[in-house]
Formats: C-alpha cells, structure tokens, sequence
RNA sequence: GGGCCCGUAGCUCAGCGGUUAGAGCAGGGGACUCAUAAUCCCUUGGUCGUAGGUUCGAAUCCUACCGGGCCUACCA
C-alpha cells in the first residue's frame, strides 16, 4: 500500500555535547530516530534525519583549558569520535553538522533579531559569584562551601545535598571556586533575557492543543510552569564564554541552550546546501505558509531531562521568528542497565565503542526496538534479557528460516511461481498495516511483536513440510523441495522488508542473498519469483554469554570516558585515565602541612550499618576507632553500598570534625569518600591490610 | 511536600468494560534432525499489588492504601 501523498518529515535526535563520548543511554535515542526515519523512507516519504554536536558553553572552555588545547580542537577530536561511533550503529544521518557553524552563527541571528523586534528581549543587572583567578563567572554548579541553613560543609552552589535548602551561590558561607579553589566575588553583570510571559497564551495553546505533545508532557507542563506566570529566561553569559557572541550586545554570548536547538535549522541549512540542484531549501523546511504544500513535519526526539527546553522555549523562538513548529515533540525515558543506573563500578557504563568491541550493533538495534513502545518509561538494558532475545529472535526464529531452506535454492533458484503457502505470505502481507502503524507512533515493541510472530508461522511451515525429507526424495520430489524452500525464503525476505528499518545492514546482506536490494516497503507485498540465490553465510553469530561477559570486564577495566583525542602515539602499556575528574573540580588552593594537621583522619571499621528509610541518600553506620571508642556516623553513600557489604570493613574517618546534628541523629564525623564527574557512584577510600582501627593518616 | 507513571504466569511484556486472561523466554514432556545446542507439538504456571466502590458484567472505570520508579520542591 504505497502512501498517498509523500511527506516531507526532517526528524532529529538532540545534539549529543561535545564533552563526551556516546555512551549505550545515548544510542537509545540515535536509534530510535534513525529507525522512525529510516521506516519513513522506506514508505516513500521524502524524510531526512539531522542531528549535530552541540559544542558550546563553560563546560567545553574549562575542559579545553584544562586539557592544553583549544576549544576548537577538542570538539574537533570529539566529533570524530561521535561519528565514528554512530555510523557504526548503522546510525545513518543525511547531515550531521555542528552548533559551531556560520550556518548556526548566520540563524541565531536571525532567530535573535526576531525577538528583539518583537520586544521579547530585556536586561537585567545579575548578581554572579565570579572567579578571580580564573577570569570567569561561576555557574553554580562550580562553586562549593557551607550551608547557610544547615551549615552542611562542601556543597554546591545552587542547594544543599544535606537539608534540601536551595539559595543563590551567593548566600554560602566560605564560598570556593572548584575551577580554581579561589574565593570567588560578587560581581553584576548584565544578562540579557527573553521574556517568555509575553508568549504564554501561545504555549498554553501550542502545549495543550497542537498534539505535538504526548499528554503526559502536556499535563507536566501545565501543571509545573503554564499555571503561573513564566519567568524571564536568561539567554546570555558575560565573557569569556565559548560561544557566540550576541551581535548587537558586545561582551555577552548566546547562553548555550539557545544555539543548540537553533543547530537543527542549521544542520537543515547545510544539508540543502549540499543537494546541489535538487531544489532543496531551508524555507521549504522551516519557513511558514506562501509555498503550495503543506508544511514540512517536524519530529524532535529527546530524553525526558531536556523536556522543557524543547516545549516551551523552543517553541516560543520558533513562534517568535515565524517559523514552522514542531508536529511532535517525541520524549523517551532513560537507560538503565540490569535494573539499575549506568554504573562504572558495577562494570554497566557501556560506552558505543566497547560495545562494539564485543557485540553485534544490530542486535542492540533490536533489542532497543524491542523495547521501546512510544512511551516516557525508561526501558532496561537487562544482559541476559539481551542474550536470550537476540538469540531467540534473530538467529533462532528470522535467520534460522534461510539458514535452514537457503542452500536447496542455490542451484535452482526460486520456483517460476509463488507456490501455494496455506495463505502464510499473504497473512504477514496483510499485517503490514498493522506494523506500519506501529512504527509511524514509534511503538516498535509492537510492530517487532508482530514481525516475530510472523517468523514463528513460517518455522511452523517448514517443520510441516519437511523438506529434508523431500531432499532425500528423488527427483519427483524435487520439484516439491523447490517450493517449500521457496515459500521459506520468501517469508524470510519479507520478514526481512519489515525489519529493515531495525537491521538495515541485514535487510541488506538478505537482499545480495534472495531478491536484490530492500529498497521499498511495497516490497513486503509481493513474493520474488524466478530469481537467483546466493550462498547463505550466516547473517548473525548467536551472543554468547562470554561475550557479554567480557563487555562488561572491558567497561569494569577502562576509562569511562576516554579523553578526546587521547593521542593513539601514546603507549598502550599506560592507562590513559580520564580528565573528566579534575577537570570538573580542579585542585583547591594550596595549604600548609599546618593546616592539614588540622584534620585529624583516621582508620576506623564499620561494625554495624544500617538503612535510614526516610533518608535517600543516607547510611548510618557506627564506627569503631578501636578499643570501646564508637562513633555513630551518617554517610551519604546509600544506593552504592548495602549495609551487610559495609560492616567489617575499614574506612577513613575525618575523626574530629565538629559533630552535627542531622534530621535522623547527630553525626559525629565523616567517612572520606571520592566522587565527582566522568562517573557516578561514591567510592570509599580503604587502608591497606594490616592497618588498626584508631590509626591516624599521616 | 506537590505532580506523573507503573505494579497481569519465575522473567519481559500484551490485553485497557463483555465468551473459560494471552504471547515470548524460562521450566516439564514429546517430535524432528534441514538449521548457529536452532525448529515444531503438547504442557506446568496467574485470587491481573491490596481493600472498597460503580456496573447486568472490571485486569480494564472510580476511591483509598501498599510497593516500585520518574519529575519537581518555588529553579531553569
């Protein structure tokens, strides 16, 4: 059933940032676009699927200058990276460009110019804590000290972790920069700001009635931003910012969530760019109204965390500039991994690229298909979940169709005509609505529970037609033999048109096999006839479980995320750790061996611990610093130890901080403990064997 | 504290007002031997989280509670 009427759909997945590699909770979303594109253009709609590095922002300019280089070099080498990454997940973008463009630099521009004729831009003086020592002006994340309501010690700038409080940066007693362990000042400094209340009713009516967005989100919205008046959004940073700078406001820059949407429309310019002579042009895409047709659709895929970003801001710059909306705001949940948050410890932190080292790229496509229904539900990444359906499906129920009728046919080729199946490959035709369907409301669980099904009628066929025994039959039969296999093979191919979306590098390798290129999914209509087949290879190894076994013992034992550009000169032999660490909280300011003897740190054992059920992230444990001396403190450690994993063991103890009254009991010390960026988790610090309770670091 | 989502067979889920609640995987039994220990048939297994309510009829609608998760907490 060949569509009506060619769509014009541009989708895109949000730009990955420049400061990291891609990980397996990324390709959740890579893959899910790309297969709604690629499903789209099997259909015959003219689809593209774009997509960028968003590049800008502190983040970037810290990480560059920690790491000797400048901005531009990093986010080259990261690029690289990404690309590699996805083009091997069969990941296929029609152009992947940059937030770092002059087709980005040239739109925001524009975009800006459109706010501010219309008025929707203002200034504000805004008081920021600036660091001295590094030049620049803190977000808040990088700035630490106490508590000004629970004098909690070392928290971030923006709440507190211990009571919940949340202030300004400003309001913190003994305040640091973790750029560069100065104490940072207030300064002011004008920000500009888009004045989102002047488009409230157009985002009350755009979020709730436009149905771009799943009703929950919609729901959301209303419920946490549209019932009140929305505030001013800060759109710029003063200098140094690593960015672009606003044309007509020197010394400020476009706040990096402002550039990055725009890189949609900007990777949109390129792409046109590049269809020399095929009458592309960005108008056709995003300019509203005057052309005769229908405006383009537009699908943005996001994760549920950058939600608001693409409903209401992006939104209201698009409505603001005159330029199309988007038809669907398509929000998917996160990845967990056996049930649990990506963990480095627990050797869960897939990057793309280890797993490649081990696993098949379609098979993940799969089971990723498998497992996403549309909906805002994170989905789980459970191993031996992903072993025993690949195996199932792919290999034992779809492949093992051609493995098992492939080589009757390859001297004989398929019958002239389609021999008579019981109705089976009309069926499977029928149903291709069905899964069509699916797959245009992303619910590709369904459309894969379909397929599956499908494939399970076809092995039923061959085990009632025992072609083996036709094989042993003699020439009369063999006429017969040619049949049977044909149907086979048949379903398998149109099997194959179905998943091509999903496994694209398959419905490939099945092409060269029976039939010629998958090219269109009228193709799953008609049976091939009279053709040719070639030799079956196999077209997928099972996994086994070793191989998921040593992916995980890769991801235990590597870096979790491999500086960019980590040069490939460098000697295997030495572990190339991550920078990401100290990047993130560089070296506080020097102190004097007086001051460290300030703080007395000793050796103590957990002899006892226990959950605080009210508590999220506390344990309470009780520490015994040797002899009868016991100590009852709280550590914010739960969710990354149990307590039965604790007890016994020996940890490092601030002995003599100023005890604290916590909502669950007074603490009356602290367990030393590493965290920070490049992996979650917190890691407690352990003496060598041999070392007592009581003894003091020195 | 507020909001949202989920809780159906050991596991992953479908069903979302109407015959004795389904599938895949796992388990048990059998068949087959073409096939990557693949396939096929049969089969065990569920008081559909709990308690109420609406209804001729509820896994499906409503309420409360329990359990799990997510988002928020005056901040974008």
């Amino acid at each position: 059933m060949p569509p009506t009427t060619v769509r014009r759909i541009l989708a895109t997945s949000a730009l990955p940032y420049a400061n990291g590699q891609i990980h397996l909770g990324h390709l959740v979303e890579y893959i899910q676009t790309d297969i709604f594109v690629r499903f789209q253009k099997l259909r015959g709609h003219h689809a593209i699927y774009l997509c960028a590095d968003d590049t800008h922002g502190t983040a970037i300019m810290i990480r560059a200058r920690v790491e000797g280089r400048s901005e531009r070099e990093l986010i080259a080498a990261m690029r690289t990276d990404h690309l590699a990454d996805f083009s091997r997940f069969q990941i296929a973008f029609d152009h992947y460009g940059s937030t770092d463009s002059d087709a980005n630099r040239q739109l925001c521009g524009e975009v800006w110019q459109a706010l501010r004729g219309r008025g929707l831009v203002t200034s504000r003086e805004v008081r920021q804590l600036y660091d001295p020592t590094a030049g620049v002006f803190l977000a808040d994340r990088f700035v630490r000290g106490t508590c000004p309501r629970c004098q909690g010690a070392d928290q971030y700038g923006d709440s507190c972790e211990l009571c919940g409080a949340t202030y300004s940066p400003a309001d913190l007693i003994d305040p640091v920069s973790t750029l560069s362990g100065a104490v940072p000042e207030v300064r002011s400094a004008e920000h500009l700001f888009v004045t989102l209340e002047a488009m409230h009713s157009f985002l009350q009516e755009w979020t709730q009635s436009s149905g771009a967005l799943d009703p929950r989100i919609a729901n959301y919205l209303s419920g946490h931003f549209l019932g009140e008046e929305l505030r001013d959004w800060d759109i710029s940073r003063p200098a140094p910012y690593f960015g672009f700078e606003i044309p007509d406001a020197p010394g400020h820059y476009w706040y990096v969530w402002f550039d990055a949407p725009i890189g949609y429309m900007a990777a949109t310019s390129e792409w046109c760019a590049a269809q020399a002579g095929a009458g592309e042009s960005f108008d056709r895409w995003w300019r509203r109204g005057g052309v005769n047709e229908p405006p383009a659709e537009i699908h943005h895929f996001i994760g549920k965390d950058i939600t608001y970003f693409h409903t209401l801001f992006w939104p209201a710059m698009l409505e603001a500039a005159g330029l199309t909306l988007p038809t669907r705001v398509r929000v998917h949940g996160f990845l967990t991994v056996n049930g649990q948050k990506m963990s480095k410890s627990r050797g869960t932190f897939l990057l793309a690229r280890t797993y490649l080292d081990h696993l098949d790229p379609g098979m993940l496509r799969y089971f990723y298909a498998a497992k996403l229904s549309g909906d805002i539900d994170d989905i789980d990444l459970n191993l031996e979940e992903f072993t025993a359906k690949v195996n199932a499906d792919l290999v034992g129920k779809v492949v093992n169709l051609a493995s098992r009728t492939a080589r009757w046919l390859e001297s004989s080729g398929l019958s002239a005509r389609y021999p008579d199946d019981g109705g089976l490959f009309a069926q499977a035709a029928t149903e291709g609505t069905e899964i069509a369907a699916a797959y245009e409301a992303c619910d590709f669980a369904r459309a894969m529970r379909i397929i599956m099904a499908a494939a399970d009628r076809a092995n039923a066929y061959v085990d009632a037609q025992q072609p083996w025994k036709l094989a042993k039959g003699g020439p009369e039969a063999s006429g017969r033999l040619q049949d049977v296999a044909s149907v086979a093979l048949n379903l398998f191919r149109q099997l194959a048109v179905y998943l091509a979306p999903v496994l694209p590098e398959f419905a490939t390798q099945v092409g060269n096999l029976v039939g010629g290129p998958i090219t269109s999914w009228d193709q799953s209509q008609q049976p091939v006839v009279g053709s040719s087949v070639g030799t079956f290879q196999p077209l997928m190894r099972r996994v086994e479980a070793a191989h998921v076994e040593a992916l995980q013992q890769a991801s235990l034992a590597q870096a979790p995320v491999t500086p960019p550009g980590a040069s490939p000169m460098e000697p295997q032999t030495t572990p190339t750790d991550p920078a990401e660490p100290l990047a993130a909280e560089p070296l506080a300011a020097e102190c004097t061996i007086d001051d460290f003897a300030k703080i007395d740190l000793r050796v103590a054992r957990i002899v006892n611990a226990e959950e605080v059920p009210e508590a999220k992230k506390l344990l309470k444990l009780t520490l015994s610093l040797g002899g009868e001396a016991r100590r009852t403190v709280f550590a914010g450690i739960k969710g990354f130890h149990t307590p039965e994993s604790l007890v016994g063991r020996l940890v490092v103890v601030v002995a003599n901080l100023a005890p604290r009254q916590m909502k669950f009991g007074l603490s009356e010390g602290m367990v030393a403990a590493a965290s920070g960026a490049g992996a979650p988790g917190v890691y407690l610090l352990s003496p060598d064997s041999g070392a007592l309770p009581g003894m003091r670091l020195h």
